[in-house]
DNA sequence: GAAGCTTATGTTACCCGTGCCATCTGTAAC
DNA sequence: GTTACAGATGGCACGGGTAACATAAGCTTC
């Protein structure tokens, strides 16, 4: 028992080597599990280390070593995107149990600018790989330098230069969802498309416009919304007045549950005047009037696999993540004519 | 992850001192903004920077000052809890325009021994401030042992010993639901609750039970839900049984979902039959089917509110954000009889 | 013109875990 | 008895930014 109980200060392993009468250097060994270490002197110091309650630090090894133990998550700020809770959890899960923390960074909005601080800054962090979970529309020459000098996996986003991609089946969610409105028998189906940087927006709009070029039917030209419900709403206004509109293929349940008011509203019933299937499958889409016919993401399990992605050397290059449809009630037959 | 992770060497201050022609520390006290600091010696410095691209490293301040500038948020993963993304942006937004990052935890459940081993692992970064935006059920010694050494606010949690508290005025929140329904005429207000360990529910039902009994009501037993929408579906089956409802104060936007759906499923329509007030005013509240009256939570506030009382040591004790009622049409007048 | 102060810069020591090498003991091999 | 070698342990330097102190020059004041 020592009697130097400096407050405040954490006891180093020199503490724990003076107090079990060893070097600080066996003391390290000891909690590395070195091989060449004496039962009898390696329960000396666990001892010590439960008296002085001991806890290890990071930084010495940081300052050497340069490796942190740290990840970066880059996410977008904007209200209302539920992949982020999603992704972030599984981020933190899988990093958490490969013994790394994970250290956030959210952008305001899509930016270049934005973007270069935000990887500038985890950069300046020290982390030793960073996850995108945001669209890069364009790459710029610094981005390049820092995903150069660091394993960056981006999680439904665009490529960047040594980035591996790691996403949903985006373009298969589009195309499952216009094929179930045909298969109900709609002859057209009209698209609301997220903003056209995103990658998952422009992927799904073209799984939409493969399944209807498939169907030899000409597509009509897609609306493009923001994300948010209000989008969806504005954009419902504007098709509710086309009475040629009877299967709607939106790009999130979001904008879906906007699309949907705009065209109670104009007295469009869901799903007996407009079939709508939307995609993400967020907690509240079975709760709403109607429950949605979505196209469901496990972002969780995404997160999760960027985080095994770059700390596995192993598995280079993409990997995806299946998308199921979600049958539910805001889809139904076309009106018999 | 192998040697891909080595950032290859980066340049130190001592190498931009050489190329700059000083010393290490008016390197350092050039990148800080230290006064002293001759303009033409900034500017080779700076130049010096560029050129070789310094990146600043944080771990010897780490190691000899002890502070990481890093800030620990744990939040609980549990899905569908809009505040998590409300107050996570909220933190770090504030938190990076004061130069700190911030290092998320996240919690499977709400359980102490994963309570305990979050602040663990936060306290093992080497945090500067730790933002608990989960309720505490119960604090254990360990919990204690971490937050005395390290500040810590919690947002909406139960009192820490040492740990300031932060939030939005649940009580109120609770309170002037109630008098709105009260208001439109309603003879008693049911309460369909969150779990009893969090605090936010508890305070919304006090503030719920003290308005009906200013009233001189006889408060009904109160239904506890989990927050999710599947919980508000449960309960509002059994609610749509009992003809004397005519108002109900939801202690969340998710849960009231959830009572919609079963409520319009036996025939009882809202806010005709049924009123309905909630809590949270999250997106989508104002684009459900009817529109949600609830009353508004801004939880970015209390997350930048949060960082602002761990950083700034003048303001001590406790701070509340205000909570304000949003009317839309899930509340009416009682059927007059 | 010496003391006293300000400004600008350099020097040294420190934080602490670990890689590398040195040391010492005991034991097997010749 | 001498060499060889493994096992166990200690000593020391290193990493890079910074607090604390030292130094040097310029300027004011009496």
């Amino acid at each position: 028992m020592t009697e130097a109980t400096m407050r405040g200060k954490q006891p180093s392993m020199t503490d724990v080597a003076r107090a079990a009468g060893v070097s600080a250097q066996t003391v390290s060994r000891t909690l590395r599990d070195s091989p060449n270490v004496n039962a009898e002197t390696r329960r000396r110091v666990l001892n010590a280390v439960e008296q002085l309650k001991y806890r290890y630090n990071g930084a010495p090894r940081l300052l050497s070593s340069g490796r942190s133990f740290t990840l970066g998550l880059v996410l977008l700020q904007a209200g209302g995107y539920y992949s982020r809770s999603g992704v972030t959890a599984g981020v933190e899960a899988a990093a958490g149990q490969a013994g790394y923390s994970v250290s956030i960074a959210t952008i305001a909005e899509l930016d270049t600018a934005l973007m270069e601080k935000s990887l500038l800054k985890l950069s300046d962090q020290g982390v030793d790989g960073i996850i995108i979970a945001v669209p890069l529309i364009s790459v710029t020459q610094r981005m390049e330098d820092i995903t150069r000098d660091i394993p960056t996996v981006t999680v439904d986003g665009s490529r960047t230069t040594g980035a591996r991609v790691l996403g949903i089946d985006q373009h298969e969610a589009g195309r499952a969802a216009t094929q179930h409105l045909l298969d109900l028998g709609h002859r057209q189906v009209w698209h609301v498309a997220g903003p056209d940087e995103w990658i998952e927006a422009r992927q799904r709009r073209q799984g939409w416009q493969e399944c209807l070029a498939a169907a030899g039917i000409d597509a009509p030209p897609a609306l493009e919304g923001d994300w948010s419900p209000e989008s969806g709403y504005r954009l419902g206004q504007i098709l509710a007045m086309i009475p040629e509109v009877t299967a709607v293929f939106v790009a999130s349940d979001e904008m879906a549950f906007g699309l949907i008011k705009a065209l109670r509203e104009r007295g469009r019933s869901v799903p007996q005047d407009v079939s709508i299937v939307s995609v993400d499958d967020i907690e509240l889409a079975a709760y709403c009037h109607p429950p949605l016919t979505t196209v469901r993401q496990d972002f969780y399990r995404s997160g999760a696999a960027a985080v095994a992605l770059l700390l596995d050397t192993q598995s280079e290059g993409e990997s995806l993540t299946p998308a199921t449809l979600i049958v539910r009630e805001s889809t139904a037959a076309p009106r018999s004519r």
